[in-house]
DNA sequence: ATGGAATTTCTTGTATACAAGATGTTTGAC
DNA sequence: GTCAAACATCTTGTATACAAGAAATTCCAT
């Protein structure tokens, strides 16, 4: 880009950070940032404010801007949230999801299993995604649509440790399916209940690879 | 103040939003405001974004940004979203919650009860707010707990019109004592229904109050 | 040699100058 | 008189200069 705009600036440093580029407590050093984007200071002071706003850094008056992951506790928190989050899109979609909805997200479980099938990881995170934001939309409500997604991506890239887990894809789609026959249904608390079971495990299972990469270290 | 932080600045402009001295649409000018707060531009445009991405206000490229106030349909949708928030938090709450946390509920009812009995309005609205914040906390997750905050917040100007129906007050307390008895007896689901029902009353009857008003207009 | 204080250097925060786009007005042609 | 185009003005966006505080280094005293 020529002279990327600040909110490009913030993408390109999220992704930056996502990538393991830049990790837990970096310093993202102000002049550094404005010669590799070949800008002045000012359109990536913008920036920063634009991942503190989005809790990827935290600024320290007077001392800069640092880079904040998530440690193991949050983390936890995180998907319990989302957990929480998703049963809500869902006990809403339950009562609020058109029939073509229905049938992306079946769509959408179909696309998984085929990606499963042929080892496609990228494939069955595509359709896994798409399920998801299926339900946020047919929540019928842009609010927690909004947070559902912000949180979503900020969790993305620690859920792909899941695929670890030999055995848990079969049972991830069964969970899925039985969202969807929920929802055809109408029935909102199993639809919340399921989803919300079906986003906590993840939360159990990066815990146990988490505590297990702890124990293997020491 | 002497050189306002321009985090003070954005307090300072939302407190100018929520008290209605700027109404939706108008547009916050830098150089105005520059003057107003005695500094230059740079930590005005600052204390923008930081309101922008709170989306308390909306950027538009070269034009400006411009204070935004919820319509109708996203109030609906944000108490809607803030009752399943608190559904969720009292979910987690109930097999978390402390004792003490459980005798900060009461208290917090009584005072709300000697507020109404009072008709000491502003010590309603802060015992209640007490109660709120305490099932928050309560959740155990501090994740959720912000999300809450945020949203509670971002209500804070819109729940005042509940004030306008008689006998609400009671049915509110009522609801609330229901909630504080779910949560001693660890029942998840019921203070999550419980709460979740108490607050989307508050939207309900915002809803009517909205509808009522534009009926009247005509 | 080590602890501490002063100074130097480096970084953030603020002000201002400049660039570029958007809006509003004036002027001219039909 | 009306429409359109050029121009003037105003506002945002960016660069740079300057101020102030924090960290690092050096220098001195013990």
């Amino acid at each position: 880009m020529d002279r990327p705009h600040p909110i490009e600036i913030a993408d390109a440093l999220e992704e930056l950070v996502f990538s393991g580029e830049y990790g837990d407590g970096d310093r993202l050093d102000e002049i550094t940032l404005a010669q590799r984007f070949g800008v002045s200071r000012t359109p990536i002071r913008e920036a920063l404010q634009r991942l503190v706003a989005s809790g990827l850094a935290e600024q320290r008056p007077r001392r800069g801007v640092f880079i904040r992951q998530p440690g193991p506790v949050e983390l936890m928190q995180m998907f319990e949230a989302m957990a929480e989050f998703e049963a809500s899109c869902a006990r809403l979609a339950a009562s609020r999801i058109s029939d073509a909805a229905l049938d992306d997200l079946e769509e959408a479980n179909r696309r998984c299993k085929a990606a499963v099938a042929a080892g496609d990881a990228d494939g069955y995170y595509h359709a896994n995604e798409v399920f998801h934001h299926v339900i946020y939309r047919q929540s019928g409500n842009a609010v927690l649509e909004a947070e559902a997604l912000r949180l979503h991506r900020r969790l993305k890239p620690f859920r792909r440790v899941q695929l670890r887990w030999r055995g848990r894809m079969a049972q991830s789609m069964a969970e899925h399916e039985t969202v969807v026959a929920a929802l055809r249904s109408g029935d909102a608390a199993i639809a919340a209940d399921t989803l919300r079971d079906h986003v906590a495990v993840q939360g159990e299972k990066f815990h146990q690879l988490m505590a297990s990469l702890r124990t293997a270290a020491q």
